[in-house]
DNA sequence: ATTATCTATAGATCTATAGATAATGC
DNA sequence: ATTATCTATAGATCTATAGATAATGC
């Protein structure tokens, strides 16, 4: 129906397989049937494909460091659930992974979008660990502190799962750090 | 001197600026007064190239994650060294962090040896952590859970930093995660 | 008029091969 | 002979612009 969509889902999907920088314009559209000239046509460049491409996920919470709802009302468990669920979409995870890393790259169109992403994310994330666990965590840890260790966590994770699926229990290894911060730990 | 290594340090330089996609093997010879055929002289193809820029940076120690020194002596605290050390070496950081990312690609020429890597650097870490701490870690943890974490948390880290260096306090922060483990706290 | 597409194409790159030239080492 | 380089170049791409064609909406 929407070709913009249309077209910007298959940017998605080919980002995740290349990269930004190993992606064209031709191969997203081949995969939704249209010209090269075609693609351009809706999207000026590749920088602005990219850019909608992040402003998409950022809608449809592709993104686990997008916002938390309107609600605001996220713990540390709806987070562990997020990690679960991703070992269910390889490809979101393998596109943020690569962007994310590529984006400190000189000059990288989507830089500022994952600075300015990062940044505000540390901030609500210190917000929902001291509302969970207060302010002093085990060792003198601050939530302040906590909320970057979460995404490097995150992150660094997804990497090593990427690397080697069948050795890295990502959701397993982030609770365990969800423990070692003081939180229930889940049965077993 | 040694023409080829004076390559490989120019191609690491440039990997870490633009990546391996990204990185041309003209843009190496420029950097050390070759044309490009002269550097396909010494290295047949990009791949080898990088393949050998990834050998160079395990001889040289470069590497967060590469074996441990023969004498096997390597604390948690020297691993938090090395992190302090890493915030005066952008560039290796950097380059590190783009490559690995990329190396999740399909087909990527440096996906063996980062999963290898990763596979071993996991085996060693979880090894210094029993030594150091035992077999029991807060909240129920593992050496075995600990290592990934660990190299989850470095990996991380090095992305937040990259992005904002002066909101990120790379050294500060692996220290506070080692506070969680139950290592012993720096003074402050 | 605007929107959706296409063909054609300019202008840059990029990797890698072929083959020449010159110097060095036996 | 081998090593170090270079020029020339094939063959692929890639981004982006120009301009045509056809359909839709006023």
């Amino acid at each position: 129906m929407n070709r913009r969509e249309e077209i910007l889902l298959a940017a998605l999907d080919v980002f995740a397989e290349r990269g930004y920088t190993g992606a064209s314009i031709a191969a997203v559209a081949e995969r939704v049937g249209l010209s090269q000239q075609g693609v351009l046509h809706y999207f000026p460049s590749k920088d602005r494909l990219l850019a909608e491409v992040l402003r998409l996920r950022d809608e449809r919470g592709l993104d686990v460091i997008a916002l938390p709802g309107a609600d605001g009302r996220i713990t540390l468990d709806t987070v562990a659930s997020i990690v679960e669920w991703n070992t269910e979409r390889r490809g979101i995870v393998q596109s943020f992974t690569v962007l994310a890393a590529e984006s400190v790259l000189e000059g990288h169109p989507a830089a500022a979008f994952f600075r300015e992403r990062y940044g505000s994310a540390r901030g609500w994330m210190a917000e929902v660990v001291r509302a969970e666990l207060g302010d002093a965590l085990p060792g003198g840890v601050t939530p302040e502190q906590a909320a970057p260790l979460l995404f490097a966590v995150m992150d660094g994770l997804q990497l090593q799962w990427l690397l080697a699926p069948d050795e890295i229990d990502m959701p397993a290894l982030f609770r365990a750090f969800l423990a070692l911060l003081g939180a229930a730990r889940p049965a077993g």
